[in-house]
DNA sequence: AAGTTATCCCCCATATTGGGGGAAATTTTG
DNA sequence: CAAAATTTCCCCCAATATGGGGGATAACTT
């Protein structure tokens, strides 16, 4: 584990940037660099900065948001390690800020020892993650239970997904053609609709598949 | 938070049973009901064990796979929260046991005090996993930053692979459809494919999109 | 100035799609 | 055990989509 990781923090809240600044400072294996009230203000001063890790509130009153701004860190620095700290543990803002590039999602309410732990589990390869973020997190993962499709259907319905005609699903589940267009009909009538898209639309958005 | 959650056991190795017996029985607020040395085993039995909670050995030497069991599990008994353990960190059993709907995963290198951790974490709401694991499923959303394509060629592929034709990305993204054919030729010709299943393989096993 | 990106247009032959019908064998479930 | 669901296969048809070929312009980046 390498020495005085370099931390940059980018938050709005001047009380919690003094806090952050303060737990930050009292670890000798963390180098307090800079603090930012956001992230035109932070962006120019990145490259002296060097920061190894930036703890980045995803609200931000002012300029781009937090998600905008991990991109944009991720795209120029792709080694800088971003947390997303944020009040909300919305479902939808969490995934977002995962594929913008985060590396880890802690809430405010982490308290002094929460926040060091966070940055140790990171240090050693980890992700830091609240409970209720890593449920959501695992969660995403889960496929409803109560899918009115059948097996095959679903094999047919994630083969569609992936672009494949009724040839190719055929050769690949090694039935014919007519066999995969009667378990693509009943899919449509499963599902209640008439197209590939909104079956599509349909499983994706419950989970089906 | 309830008291005396009823913990099972499932795993092929005796003296690891009789280790998760003891650190388990060690502890008020959990309570052992069994262990078993195979799902085959355990499974009879799970309607009368009631257990709230099944540590689940990932390779099991006989019989059926852990994540077979808990596609078994999750569709006999949803309420039951399964945690895998494994001694690999394999992406692929990672995500497949997550799927199979497994509530956290956990390396058997976990001591006394994780083991613990790991389900005081599952019953706050969490999702025990261990770093590794947990750098794993954060990877998991993150997109390749060195992708070929242009903003708009993913905008279209990503269409693309929810089966939306030329006509209908033309119509979602505000284009032509003739604009669409040609983000989609020019996308063909990037990722060297020359039809749409073969474009959202590539683009998705190289996390472009 | 050169390259990339995003937009639009034309032509053409083949493949795919969605909808209609029916049927038989197997497996699951009540 | 009997009913229901699942999985498999077949035919017909018209409208649409697809992939490949060609070319073009404006805007933005490098």
């Amino acid at each position: 584990m390498n020495f005085h990781k370099r931390i940059v923090i980018i938050e709005d809240d001047a009380e919690l940037r003094g806090c952050y600044r303060l737990i930050i400072g009292s670890v000798d294996r963390y180098h307090f660099v800079n603090a930012y009230e956001n992230c035109e203000e932070a962006f120019p001063h990145l490259h002296k900065d060097k920061p190894d890790i930036i703890l980045m509130d995803i609200n931000l009153f002012s300029g781009i948001s937090g998600i905008e701004g991990v991109k944009y860190i991720k795209s120029k620095y792709p080694h800088i390690e971003v947390v997303m700290i944020s009040v909300h543990d919305d479902a939808e803002m969490v995934f977002e800020a995962l594929r913008a590039g985060a590396s880890g999602y802690i809430t405010k309410s982490s308290n002094y020892l929460e926040l060091i732990q966070s940055l140790d589990e990171l240090v050693k390869g980890g992700a830091p993650m609240s409970s209720k973020i890593a449920r959501l997190v695992i969660s995403n993962f889960h496929s409803n239970p109560n899918s009115p499709l059948s097996e095959r259907e679903k094999d047919v319905l994630k083969l569609i997904s992936e672009g494949k005609s009724y040839t190719q699903i055929a050769d690949q589940l090694f039935i014919s053609k007519e066999t995969s267009k009667t378990h693509i009909k009943n899919i449509y009538s499963k599902l209640e609709v008439n197209s590939k898209s909104e079956a599509i639309e349909m499983a994706k958005s419950k989970k089906y598949i």
